[in-house]
DNA sequence: GGAAAGATTTTCT
DNA sequence: GAAAATCTTTCCT
């Protein structure tokens, strides 16, 4: 995997992705999962990204140079990752969405089972916050380099993807959801369910 | 300094 | 289909 590839503009890179193999390695043992969702995120110009209204504390990591790794917690109890894209400094990133489970299913499962027990292997990454407790990545994921040497999570090039990526609406947000910017790999049985945002109620 | 919503998942009716 | 769980960030007063 070349960084270079992950320098070009995101919504050229984000289907790219598709197909990829992420890897991550702790003191438990190694899952990897092949992508097999993603989602698009343009920095300045895209209302729904975290980077939109400048840098923060929090997305820092999106400003910097492509094939980190940004990971954030939300609604309380999830976190969701994604991979910093395009050239230094502009705040692209791709929300990894969702991925098939090819290395360490038996850890990937024991790590999703402890909190919902009985699940199947389909459902092991499917959703980003899934796919990131069967990666067993946390905030200690943030600003990790995925292309390093010896990185204990890791972008490789995997088997990649010769069709034609799915597109369609992202999902969970309020600001410019409708823009196409969801890629995944067709009738591929771990892309998440899509569901409709729909925005809670103000009191 | 406080309120509101969130790039979600799970469970219950 | 609805609602809860739960805490960080952002936005407004």
């Amino acid at each position: 995997m070349r960084r270079s590839l992950l320098a070009g503009p995101v919504l050229e890179v984000a289907p790219r992705l598709l197909g990829m193999v992420l890897r991550s390695t702790t003191d438990e043992g190694t899952v990897a999962v092949r992508l097999t969702e993603v989602e698009a995120y343009d920095g300045p110009n895209d209302p729904g990204s975290h980077a939109y209204r400048g840098q923060t504390a929090r997305n820092a990591v999106m400003f910097g140079p492509p094939g980190f790794l940004y990971v954030y917690f939300t609604y309380g109890m999830h976190f969701c990752m994604n991979v910093v894209v395009g050239p230094d400094s502009t705040p692209s990133a791709v929300l990894l969405r969702a991925g098939e489970v090819i290395e360490g299913v038996e850890l990937a499962r024991l790590r999703r089972n402890q909190s919902v027990p009985m699940k199947t292997d389909r459902d092991l990454a499917r959703g980003p916050a899934r796919l990131c407790v069967a990666l067993g990545i946390g905030r200690e994921g943030n600003g990790v380099d995925l292309l390093a040497k010896n990185s204990p999570i890791a972008l490789l090039d995997g088997v990649g993807f010769d069709g034609v990526p799915a597109t369609g609406p992202r999902v969970g947000l309020r600001e410019a959801a409708d823009r196409p910017w969801r890629f995944w790999i067709p009738n591929d049985p771990t892309v998440s369910p899509y569901r409709p945002h729909v925005p809670k109620k103000r009191a």
